[in-house]
DNA sequence: CCCCTCGATATGTCTGTACATGTTTGAGGG
DNA sequence: CCCTCAAACATGTACAGACATATCGAGGGG
């Protein structure tokens, strides 16, 4: 019949129309599924064989699963054990400090090869339409991270009806965009002359910088530059042993 | 609150079991397990019930299967899309460059207070005896990485009767404990006077600082600390989405 | 002697059934 | 009207049987 798709079996396909139907939106966070049995009818299967999808994409976190309530889609966000700081604020308020943000500059435009090489891009040919964003996260009245990031328009026009002097736009998007994937580049940099100033930092100063590029499906959403100041900050990663070449 | 155990289920006991005897080093990277129904018959399940067991197991990386051949304990590291420098020689040979090691220092005694500052080792009372080394990792000509590193001697005591000049301490560590857990913490630091010489940098130059703690069950087996120049090096991590609170 | 084919075998997948367990819901009693 | 308790219900776990599929190894043909 078909050629050989060794990973083509029943649940896997199933596994994926729904994990598609996730990512892809139109099941939003907070959805309802169907029930085991319905579900099982509906794609003509035996309930074990659905009970065998569900689990796994529990195990996956992309749906969890109560007793008598039912199967929900699960509240996404873009974690792992060592960027923990998509959300800056939670992060500052962990540290038992109060946290602020202020916005110094933002503007629709398109993508420069300044801007290009500023967050990290490489080799980039189209200069799509962007609204570029720099400002500072405090953590009482120290300067904790300074933000440089470029939102795509095409995919997330509603970022222009936001103002984001009030709201932060890691948090917007995470909340806008949740089933999005990140990539991190992560360096130690010396400060330079602009953003040593607005850090309030010696030239020189060792930093932090990790470089952000988000994509959900093939469209890429962000990219934003992260600079911490080298002694007020630290990732911490934890792993466990896995096989090589394993994907959780 | 309750003195149930609500994840202690027939399946789950089992994948404890021989997860157990994985990490514990009982079975061995390579160790063929018996057939699904001999381990069925063994611990009075069913095989669908073992192949549970398996397919987890298959699923956390623990083991690999192949039809026909059987199931195998896999090859284990301590993976993760970051930290891929377990392996640093790999490292310096996926950039292109010829890779060297060389030994400056190793030397046996008990730890003292500076030892555990320098480690980033925080608050720990027991001074224990461990093998104390300092290497640097070449690319090409060019110092790639500082090590400072303690290793247990409690743990590992065949460490004495290894070369370090010769072997790279960290691969041997790999291999040799293969199902060891790693914390890490990663900052922003200004080269200090002897790092900067041994790494030949100006003073005050940006470097990535790791510092790794590896454990096997409760004891730690080493830690190490290793200093990247901040241009020269840079980690890199890709993340999935996942929901909140979940462990891979 | 080498290569090919063909079973034997272990895992992979799916189905149907059965009972257990934790929640929700609603009816009845205080 | 509120609280309590039990039935209803969805998921969780386990079992047994059947067929599919990939692979190893032995035996036969070139």
């Amino acid at each position: 019949m078909d050629s050989a798709r060794p990973t083509e079996t029943l649940h896997t396909k199933i596994i994926e129309d729904i994990r598609n139907k996730i990512v892809e939106g139109h099941w939003k966070p907070g959805h309802q599924l169907a029930k085991e049995t319905e579900l099982a009818t509906r794609y003509g299967v035996a309930r074990m064989t659905m009970n065998k999808v569900l689990t796994q994409l529990a195990q996956e976190g992309y749906v969890t699963r109560r007793k008598r309530s039912g199967t929900f889609v699960a509240q996404a966000r873009v974690q792992s054990a060592v960027l923990e700081i998509n959300n800056i604020g939670e992060e500052v308020a962990a540290l038992g400090h109060s946290y602020s943000w202020t916005l110094l500059n933002s503007e629709r435009r398109r993508m420069s090869q300044a801007d290009l090489r500023a967050l990290g891009v490489g080799r980039k040919v189209v200069e799509e339409e962007v609204l570029y964003l720099q400002g500072i996260h405090f953590a009482g009245n120290n300067p904790f991270c300074l933000e440089t990031r470029a939102i795509n328009l095409d995919v997330v026009p509603t970022a222009l009806q936001m103002n984001f002097s009030k709201d932060v736009p890691g948090s917007w998007l995470l909340n806008t965009m949740p089933w999005s994937t990140a990539r991190h580049q992560i360096r130690a940099v010396n400060a330079s002359g602009r953003d040593a100033q607005l850090l309030d930092l010696p030239t020189g100063a060792a930093c932090l910088e990790i470089l952000r590029k988000t994509k959900i499906g093939t469209n890429w959403v962000t990219y934003a530059r992260l600079l911490y100041p080298g002694e007020a900050h630290q990732l911490i990663a934890e792993f466990e042993p896995r096989a090589a070449g394993e994907a959780p």
